[in-house]
DNA sequence: TCGCGGATGAACT
DNA sequence: GTTCATCCGCGAG
């Protein structure tokens, strides 16, 4: 690679986002997450996918696994942001949430699309579809197109491990927001947000214009 | 494109 | 026993 590439074209090597440059704000960082990258590291395979849609959970929100406070379930929820919070739902889907806030505050990003950038055939591999659009588009596609499991709860996502966050440089993206996708409770709130115009995005399509 | 019903496992009442 | 931060297949519009 010689620099003759165009300088607006050209895409940083992946940086591992730094946990100090986290917005300290839960919906911040749910927007700030927008466009920047998760990484997965896989049998010597990098996996990476550009985040189009994330939902943000707080504190005094019913829809928040922390509402009730802290359980062996939702613990890594209330870890230093950053860190992975990965559970089960339905019992055929895993979820990855980004925790948001200080040690002890139960607040979370969970990351409900990619596009994906590397890896696109492994990804299909494990999700048993060729299609493209569909290898992450939703919370549990994405886990499964990233074998993201109950292993990885707890996981520094600002370190270079097994999975990890990151920016490559790519310009800001536009962000929409709407309601959250698939609640019971506290369904009213808007704490999503979503990439313009992507095509990765879960949801019908009326929440993202 | 949308909405519905079943599958499925773990947490919690 | 009930409740899900879902997915898939299917049928209707």
């Amino acid at each position: 690679m010689t620099g003759s590439e165009p300088r607006a074209a050209r895409r940083m090597r992946p940086r591992a986002l730094r946990r100090n440059e986290l917005p300290l704000d839960t919906v911040a960082l749910a927007r700030f997450l927008i466009g920047k990258l998760v990484v997965r590291e896989l049998e010597g395979e990098r996996l990476v996918g550009r985040i189009v849609e994330t939902e943000a959970y707080l504190v005094g929100d019913e829809a928040c696994h922390a509402f009730r406070g802290m359980t062996e379930r939702n613990r890594s929820l209330f870890r230093p942001r950053g860190h992975a919070y990965v559970y089960l739902a339905y019992g055929t889907s895993w979820m990855l949430n980004v925790s948001s806030q200080a040690e002890g505050i139960g607040e979370g990003v969970l990351i409900r699309a990619l596009e994906p950038l590397a890896g696109a055939d492994a990804m299909a591999r494990a999700r048993g579809t060729e299609v493209r659009r569909d290898l992450a588009r939703g919370p549990g596609r994405l886990a499964q197109a990233l074998a993201i499991d109950r292993a990885l709860d707890g996981a520094d996502l600002c370190a270079k491990g097994p999975i990890w966050l990151a920016d490559d440089g790519a310009k800001p993206l536009v962000v929409g927001e709407s309601v959250r996708i698939g609640l019971t409770k506290a369904a009213e709130r808007v704490l999503r947000f979503y990439a313009r115009g992507n095509p990765y995005l879960s949801g019908p399509k009326r929440l993202s214009p």
